[in-house]
RNA sequence: GGACAGGUGGGUGAGUGGUUAAAGCCAACAGACUGUAAAUCUGUCACUCCUUGCGAGUUACGAAGGUUCGAAUCCUUCCCUGUCCA
């Protein structure tokens, strides 16, 4: 095949990174590229730990696409030696090690995800336990002769602990030793990942260098802002919006974002340009996360999808409808504040009568403040918050 | 190996023998308002039981024991983290 030219190439590789260290290098190599009729490496390194995608991963799995748009491959790298040996970041919670058959669980799971983005036939996906696992002690040392400690310090967040008295484990400071060496393994000609992996993705560089290959290139991508506007998202402070949730949830998280960040989300997760997002800003708000939820909804499922997703919202929540497809379960005659917990609703049964007492429930539309009642036998309907069941009691 | 400091509820962080199920803040949940946005206001935020009451009981402040009428608070041992010394 051949490639396009490179001013044409480097334009539409550029949008979207914070930095690109160095486009310089980047140009040259996409000229030795389209001379030699040779596809660039383009590698990303993944966690092994957790497979599901949520929309914060698509940022940079949409600038990987963009470069096997333009041709070239790119190596979809599962961090599995971490999963493999246990990784106990993060105090005092040791993860215990995954097995290989789990890793590779996660990794079916990946490929399913990771290719309602990237194109199949121009991704490799390849773990690091390839290279890792072979390693003895001794290349592992000599491996770690290629850094020096003060360097590897100089990293915010362990500069950062070490200034506040947090612990930072042995394992840590060779984590980015590990994944550049990665980079070596895989020759590649540049990596990508978040600006919070920066300073890994340089450690690449000086070792390509150290062990006499070409430096890779470095592009890092923005972190997205989750669902709550502040931290960036994650599955674990719950912000997250992921791609493998229902067309309805999805675009319902999408409405539920501030107005603010809602931009945020137009250029990090639509293919619209800046000058299109920036007239939006004239338009209704409302209407305008609407076509954000659709095009987002639609990325992941398809229009037909999006087109109900939006329907349901309206209705649902715009009116306050009751859902179309409302949880059903039969019960035994009980008392109501067990009957919700059984139901689901509530978490506890402490829980479920705070709710009730908090005037958050109603029985076929009814609001039911006292939690003592039974319920009758016979199908109810009940609502608490934005939670429904239907609840079916035998008599 | 030695000296010292510290480990509290989802997160921060008070509390050093008794109205402390544990302040305040954040998050979360519910209600009001609204575009189920944001902002704001209000309430709730360990669990169980019932007679749903400013009710009763159970568990909880790194772990296990102990002292005491009574402990998150005192003692012992252990585990974990950090600082300094070697």
């Amino acid at each position: 095949m051949s490639f396009a030219p490179v001013p044409e190439q480097l334009e539409y590789l550029k949008k979207g990174f914070v930095e690109i260290i160095r486009e310089e290098e980047l140009k040259e190599r996409l000229e030795k590229s389209v001379k030699t009729n040779r596809p660039l490496r383009v590698k990303a390194g993944f966690d092994p730990t957790a497979p599901d995608l949520h929309l914060g991963h698509t940022v940079l799995l949409r600038k990987l696409k963009h470069f096997q748009d333009l041709g070239h491959t790119v190596i979809f790298l599962i961090g599995d030696m971490t999963g493999l040996i246990g990784d106990p970041t993060g105090r005092n919670v040791t993860r215990p090690p995954m097995t290989r058959e789990q890793i590779d669980n996660n990794a079916e799971t990946y490929r399913a995800q990771v290719f309602k983005i990237l194109h199949p036939d121009k991704t490799e996906i390849r773990f690091n336990s390839e290279w890792m696992g072979p390693m003895k002690f001794e290349d592992v040392v000599r491996l770690c002769g290629h850094y020096t400690v003060a360097r590897i310090l100089e990293r915010e967040d362990f500069s950062k602990r070490l200034k506040e008295g947090l612990p930072i484990s042995v394992h840590e400071i060779l984590y980015p030793l590990v994944q550049g060496y990665d980079s070596v393994a895989l020759k590649c000609d540049m990596e990508l990942g978040g600006t919070d992996q920066r300073f890994n993705l340089l450690v690449g560089r000086e070792l390509h260098r150290d062990y006499g290959q070409q430096p890779q290139i470095v592009g890092t991508t923005p972190l997205l802002e989750g669902t709550d506007g502040v931290d960036k998202m994650s599955k674990s402070k719950n912000n997250y919006i992921g791609i493998t949730e229902s067309p309805k949830i999805m675009y319902r998280k999408v409405m539920g974002i501030s107005d603010d960040l809602m931009w945020r989300y137009w250029e990090l997760l639509t293919d619209v340009s800046l000058a299109e997002i920036a007239a939006m800003k004239q338009c209704e708000p409302m209407q305008v996360k609407m076509d954000l939820a659709t095009r987002i909804v639609s990325d992941f499922h398809s229009a037909a999808e999006a087109r109900q997703a939006a329907e349901d919202f309206n209705r649902e929540v715009r009116q306050g409808a009751e859902p179309a497809d409302i949880p059903a379960v039969s019960l035994a005659s009980q008392r109501f504040a067990p009957a919700l917990v059984a139901a689901g609703i509530a978490p506890s049964r402490t829980e479920s009568e705070r709710l009730i007492k908090a005037g958050a429930v109603e029985v076929n539309g009814e609001k039911c403040t006292n939690p003592s009642l039974s319920l009758a036998p016979g199908t109810h309907t009940v609502r608490a918050g934005k939670k429904w069941v239907r609840i079916t009691v035998k008599s």
